[in-house]
DNA sequence: AATAAAATTTAGATTTGTCTAAATTTATTT
DNA sequence: AAATAAATTTAGACAAATCTAAATTTTATT
């Protein structure tokens, strides 16, 4: 089965939310994929018609095996890319997102074996996430709590704990959000503050408590 | 300025259809898509709009040196990627265009010059077409006749020189086709014969008229 | 539990690229 | 040069993906 560029955004779209809830719903997808609520449900009938969706009415949906399958494919396929774009075209990971959401698309099982066979089948991405194998199974994620990262490894904020306002707020003022590379430098043990350092800055640090609060991916560089 | 894929494949068939006659027929160009006149003429007006595009109603068309330029770019990014699959996953020549009609269609000037620094700047694909610069300048085509093609070199056919149905049913007769894979065995001095075989068949040979009809260009392998 | 607010869906419109069938223009033949 | 044929364009329709505005359903609040 072939699916349009427009139909794998929406697939993606749907896996990466479901990762962090059971179901997902109609405004979520509609913010993650910047567009309105109104086109999401018409993709969410194309793609319950196509049977990878389990979906009723009002009650929110989420992918069916074959729609997770699909998924793990198109993500594989970005993953791959990232790869061969920071590895064999230097590019820096943080530039490669948006040219491999076009690669993506490109339709051709076996252009993916080979060029994973070309890579010598990378476990993980420029960003630190898994590369699904041909047959969908990956490595658990590299994401770790910033509490757990060892010292002078340089990482990205990947995730953060909680959306409340004082923590945005917070993470605002100290310059830090998704994606800000950054390294660890020393951890005290008296109160378990880490001081970090975020790329070409001065060193600053932060408390315990803001540091659970955030996970990183190490990098590469 | 960018361009849809659709508008892209009509620049990119313009193109080459220029290359044998000065002016293009909407039949033609249909033809050449696989579409249909009245969906040439529907597109003609939007290419005409955005200015790539010498056209007057009923009198056929060209590329003006905007739409050239266009047109270079995505030939340029096509044989670049074929040069890519062929040398770096392993395809063989005839199994990458297909693929390289999508990945053409990736919008990112940058990748495309980290691509050909990384293929290390080739000059011809593996079909033996010249790729254009990041200037659209190129070599002259590597196609030349098949009573000029070396003994033991190995070369695809790339044009007929007529298109007479009389012709037509001798190359049939005889396998030869657009792609067909040949190489020259032995030249009579006599009568100017050629004899030829295709990949794993026994050799055969062709008068001198036949041979001066047709177009080869060298491959790799 | 009734009402207000929020989320979701439907109805109908728009854009892009395509199509068929009819109309028009150009080319060819008698 | 008139008639016919071929090529091209126009008119109007359709599917895909999106949108706005209105209607409906669900959730939250008094």
């Amino acid at each position: 089965m072939n699916f349009t560029t427009s139909e794998e955004n929406y697939i993606k779209a749907i896996y990466h939310l479901q990762q962090s809830e059971a179901m997902v719903t109609t405004n979520e997808l509609a913010a993650q994929l910047q567009t309105r609520a109104a086109s999401v449900t018409d993709m969410l009938k194309k793609l319950k018609a196509k049977d990878l969706l389990l979906y009723e009415k009002y009650q929110g949906f989420k992918l069916n095996a074959e729609g997770n399958r699909v998924a793990l494919i198109i993500i594989r396929k970005h993953r791959l890319w990232e790869y061969f774009l920071v590895h064999n075209l230097n590019f820096g990971w943080d530039e490669v997102h948006e040219i491999a959401e076009e690669l993506e698309h490109i339709n051709s099982q076996i252009l993916v074996e080979r060029l994973d066979t070309f890579l010598d089948y990378p476990k993980f991405d420029p960003h630190g996430d898994p590369i699904p194998d041909s047959n969908g199974k990956m490595e658990p994620s590299k994401q770790l709590n910033l509490t757990d990262l060892e010292i002078d490894r340089m990482a990205a904020v990947s995730s953060v704990g909680s959306q409340s306002s004082e923590l945005l707020e917070l993470l605002s003022h100290k310059g830090i959000g998704i994606g800000t590379k950054l390294q660890v430098v020393r951890k005290f043990t008296f109160d378990h503050s880490i001081e970090i350092e975020i790329e070409n800055t001065p060193p600053f640090s932060i408390s315990q408590q803001l540091a659970q609060t955030l996970f990183v991916k190490p990098i590469s560089r």
